[in-house]
DNA sequence: TCTGGGGTCCTTCAGCTC
DNA sequence: TCTGGAGCTGAAGGACCC
């Protein structure tokens, strides 16, 4: 669900396409949250929904076009949302039944052709130039993945056609919803240069201030500033970046691998927290959680952070590289713990703890040698033999002692387990 | 209005080595 | 021995995406 909607430009079409020059698709799922929940309750379907969470701080995940049309957004806060949207429905996230749909979807476009970048849960790049011999041009390769998404799984998707990967995320963006967009090679920079400044994915709320501020409003006002100008006033990276967009110059390709470079979690409490022992207690449960991910994945992490967000919402985050990478639920919790020590808090008022790993490779590849004082089992093995555990009896089902509690005063909702 | 959780990438700065 | 600059790396924070 996109946080900015931006209407399609009068001067396309989305009739019979001129797809000369695309082999980029762009398939975006409609509300693709709010979608799959309404599977299971088709009473609800014409309806305003929200999926989000329930708690004193939960926010908007996904909503109906229904809802949407009162101005709810994504990412909104819900106790905004129901001011908006009063008659919604509100259903709790159902992250496997996301999944789920997810890979099946997945599944169907590399039935299309290898070369699928998924991009998150809910859209991916396809480089279908492959598959033109087989299954014809790329707008109609585009309305059988529509056709077959919609058959198979119960929900629409957009789809935007077109020779970069930025120019089919825009156009699947305007072609919502259940809708599909091509823009052909020579129309590429008339197409973008009648779009606002914040169209460009990577313009968000900050960077289009710094473009207001220089005057430029539109895509061709960025694309005829000198590029000296831009770097000067967003950075060298960014301002190239986004001179080259204005004029549709995009040489990223369709990337099947994508590896992973960091694996986090973090926590907002329902209530700020200021109890240090909580904390710590917090920062263990998290420590658990990404060693255990960082273990499924096979993966091993070097850089541990710790991400810490007050009261007033101000962030900070501290890092420490080790000597070696590592999965260990035991090494990061002590790394971590110690960063937070390291900030003297006394009684601060805090809103959301986090953990990261990243500078992550191949555990196999992995230079790790045992400690000096390591016991020739350590904590590897009981991590592996806790992963074991978990995988028969089910999440949760070992679990630190120190997590094991009767009430949660900041979690009312938590029980026993984690 | 009051801001989740999972990420990536970029910029700036400091410390270190040569 | 001291100093300054270049280059590298890590840390921290910010912006952005879905």
């Amino acid at each position: 669900m996109s946080r900015r909607q931006f209407r399609a430009p009068a001067a396309v079409s989305p009739g019979p396409p001129d797809d000369t020059g695309c082999s980029i698709l762009h398939v975006d799922m409609d509300a693709f949250f709010a979608s799959v929940s309404l599977l299971d309750h088709p009473e609800l379907v014409g309806t305003p929904v929200i999926v989000g969470g329930t708690s004193t701080r939960g926010v908007v995940l996904s909503a109906t076009y229904e809802a949407r049309a009162s101005g709810v957004t994504s990412a909104m806060p819900m106790s905004r949302a129901l001011r908006l949207c009063p008659t919604a429905t509100v259903l709790p996230p159902e992250h496997e039944k996301y999944a789920a749909v997810s890979k099946a979807v997945l599944a169907t476009f590399t039935s299309i052709t290898p070369l699928v970048e998924p991009l998150s849960i809910d859209e991916a790049f396809l480089d279908v130039a492959g598959a033109r011999r087989l299954l014809g041009p790329p707008s109609r390769i585009a309305e059988l993945i529509r056709a077959r998404v919609a058959d198979e799984q119960g929900v629409t998707c957009s789809i935007g056609v077109a020779p970069t990967k930025f120019v089919a995320k825009l156009a699947s963006g305007l072609a919502k919803p259940d809708g599909m967009l091509v823009v052909p090679a020579a129309d590429v920079v008339a197409f973008l240069h009648q779009l606002p400044v914040g169209a460009l994915w990577g313009v968000g709320e900050k960077t289009e201030e710094a473009l207001q501020r220089l005057g430029l409003r539109t895509v061709a006002d960025l694309a005829h500033t000198p590029v000296t100008t831009l770097r000067r006033a967003l950075g060298d990276a960014t301002g190239t970046h986004l001179h080259d967009l204005a004029w549709g110059r995009d040489p990223r390709r369709v990337e099947p691998l994508r590896e992973e470079k960091s694996i986090g979690a973090d926590e907002t409490f329902p209530y700020d927290v200021d109890d240090p022992a909580y904390i710590r207690r917090e920062l263990l449960r998290l420590s658990d959680k990404v060693a255990g991910r960082l273990r499924k994945a096979g993966l091993s992490g070097r850089t541990v952070t710790l991400k810490v967000r007050f009261a007033d919402f101000t962030t900070i985050t501290r890092a420490r590289t080790l000597a070696e990478p590592t999965d260990v639920s035991r090494d990061i919790f002590a790394t971590v713990v110690g960063l937070y020590e390291a900030l003297g808090l006394q009684r601060a008022r805090i809103r959301l703890v986090g953990v990261r790993m990243s500078s992550v490779i191949e555990t196999a590849r992995a230079p790790i040698q045992g400690l000096l004082d390591e016991p020739e089992h350590g904590w590897r093995d009981a991590d592996r033999a806790v992963d074991r555990a978990e995988a028969r009896f089910g999440r949760g089902s070992v679990t630190s002692a120190a997590l094991l509690t009767r009430r949660d005063p900041y979690f009312p909702q938590r029980s026993d387990r984690n």
